[in-house]
DNA sequence: ATGAAAGCGCTAACAA
DNA sequence: TTGTTAGCGCTTTCAT
């Protein structure tokens, strides 16, 4: 670290203790307004700044905040993430994120490391494989701080901050529906995360509402949020080999659309001839893509920002939190040529 | 923060001081055998984690690098803080991530708060606003760790991590001469970068090496990075309304690239058909986009990696660092069809 | 209105 | 081998 000034420094510099130059710099009132003055002034010009970590020390709060998301290179989450940073610098938290690439055990110890960290509180997007929330569980218990975002643990009572997931998945299907296709398959993410299912039931909701009866075989689950080599080309093509094949696909999430599109190129299946494609995805370039790409985008700087607001909020209440809500945000559904009929 | 388990409620519970505690954790040789597996045990049992906040203090030293780039959202940066941090995380760091938005005021502003927030070093790509560097010359004499990447300061005396930018110029351009183009424009960063100049120079060296005359006018500088709103869009008209005008562009960043296919699709323009457009990009989709792009790729994660170990280990060097060294390292071209001639 | 001193969690120099 | 103590930078209680 480097030698800077300190509250020592002021004090010795100026002949008085070093409790009159804390009582200055924090404004207190017991304190002769020359004496304030001098202090101030003589700070200002040695350019004075305290020394975070012995306030931390201190005061018992290390003013950072842990993240725990599946991977930042990822359009949604680096969206999100740039929110949460966008908060948490203006409020003078830190932020500390790791990435459990979709696993429980990644998950746990990024969980145990960050509290090793005396982070002041969490926000927390859960992995693909989880589905034992008890540490989570425990912490609220104790009056820790935890905010959900996105993908949020059923039954954990705390805030939350998530997409209108039914709404997103309904508008995406009703789109294939209304360009056309009446077989849509459906490419989700573990049906352990909570968002799976409410995608799930809007695709579902919107097949009802025009008729269109519900076949299970045309819903497909990456458990592991297609982070394992593999497990998208398989899901796809084991739609496709189908003897009735579906004629679209409604994909569920960031890294299963982008990588739909990516293997039906390889496979040399034609966009939207040979299947149509509609998903969830907040990358800003599919307008770009060939073709360009129907998708549900997700306010996600909003919701890390939001988020963010939330815990700070809990972190720094004067008084244990026991109230909780969940925000439910709107997305957008962006129709492109990828989910019209040719 | 939360109540944790400390030093001090090891020592109690087994009637010993916390100094032996101390040594017992820090696997110090003056301690009994006995006494030492006691403490380790309960330790282990009670889930002892040593407050990072106090170790900070005393140790006077922070565990947290700060980095400064332009923006986070985009590729090539999230790919290198990717890296950055997972060096990071593994030697114990964290890291606090600050935006310029290519802004001067806020990279100085930038460099402030990190200091203030006693970070151990800085890893720093400037903005594209950036002609002073005196703030880093000054840390630097002080004996202040700073390893720069990508966007280095010419004349400081420290590590550096930078992509070979002429190289990957020429072979850009000289993909664009090979395809048939011999009327070859060039978009770049603001003239401040090193990375600009050494680019246009391995674009004119290309030019060179074939035989095409060098013409300034084809040469537009985007000074705020393509940040300000119509920069890129302006450059891109004035180009393509000349009397001779370009029948390919070559693009000298991330941002430039993809603003440029998004701006000429909206104009009307055909890529490659209209002009052709090969640029640096380290965006994973490009293959999808209509067409396929032509990109120079650089090696981003690796280059976060890389900075990020050279800037711990002048951190944790028990001597003053008087040697530096500035790595370079190798780009990649990928030629798609969005070069070539139709 | 100001100073002295304790304490946040930890390490290390010094004593025993 | 173990304990006592001071100190990292700061705030705050208790004296004065």
């Amino acid at each position: 670290m480097f030698k800077s000034v300190t509250i020592k420094d002021i004090a010795k510099a100026l002949g008085v203790s070093t409790s009159t130059v804390s009582r200055a710099l924090n404004g207190s009132y017991e304190i002769g307004t020359e004496t304030k003055k001098l202090v101030l002034e003589y700070a200002e010009k040695i350019n004075y700044r305290p020394n975070p970590i012995a306030l931390s020390l201190k005061e018992q709060k290390s003013h950072s905040i842990g993240v725990v998301v599946c991977e930042v290179a990822n359009d949604y989450f680096s969206q999100a993430i740039n929110g949460i940073e966008s908060i948490a610098y203006n409020r003078g938290y830190h932020v500390i994120i790791t990435q459990t690439h979709e696993s429980f055990d990644r998950e746990t110890a990024n969980v145990k490391h960050l509290l090793s960290r005396h982070v002041d509180g969490l926000l927390v997007s859960l992995s693909a494989q989880t589905t034992d929330t008890l540490q989570y569980q425990d912490l609220l218990e104790k009056g820790f701080p935890i905010v959900f975002f996105d993908r949020a643990a059923p039954g954990l009572n705390t805030h939350k901050v998530i997409a209108n997931n039914f709404k997103g998945a309904f508008d995406a299907t009703e789109a294939l529906i209304k360009a056309g296709f009446a077989k849509i398959a459906h490419l989700t993410n573990s049906k352990n995360l909570l968002i799976s299912l409410e995608r799930l039931e809007g695709y579902k909701a919107a097949l009802h509402e025009y008729g269109i009866e519900f076949n299970p075989a045309f819903v497909k689950h990456c458990d592991h949020g297609g982070m394992i080599q593999g497990e998208v080309e398989l899901a796809l093509k084991e739609l496709l080999s189908m003897d009735v094949p579906p004629q679209a696909i409604f994909s569920g999430s960031d890294r299963l659309t982008i990588s739909s599109i990516s293997i039906l190129k390889k496979m040399g299946i034609k966009i939207p001839q040979d299947v149509a494609l509609a998903g969830f995805t907040n990358s800003d370039v599919v307008q770009l893509f060939d073709p360009p790409l129907t998708v549900v985008r997700q306010p996600a700087f909003q919701i890390g920002q939001m988020a963010t607001e939330m815990l700070i909020k809990t972190i720094e209440s004067k008084w244990p939190v026991y109230e909780f809500n969940t925000e439910k945000v709107d997305v957008e559904l962006i129709v492109r040529s990828s989910s019209q009929k040719n």
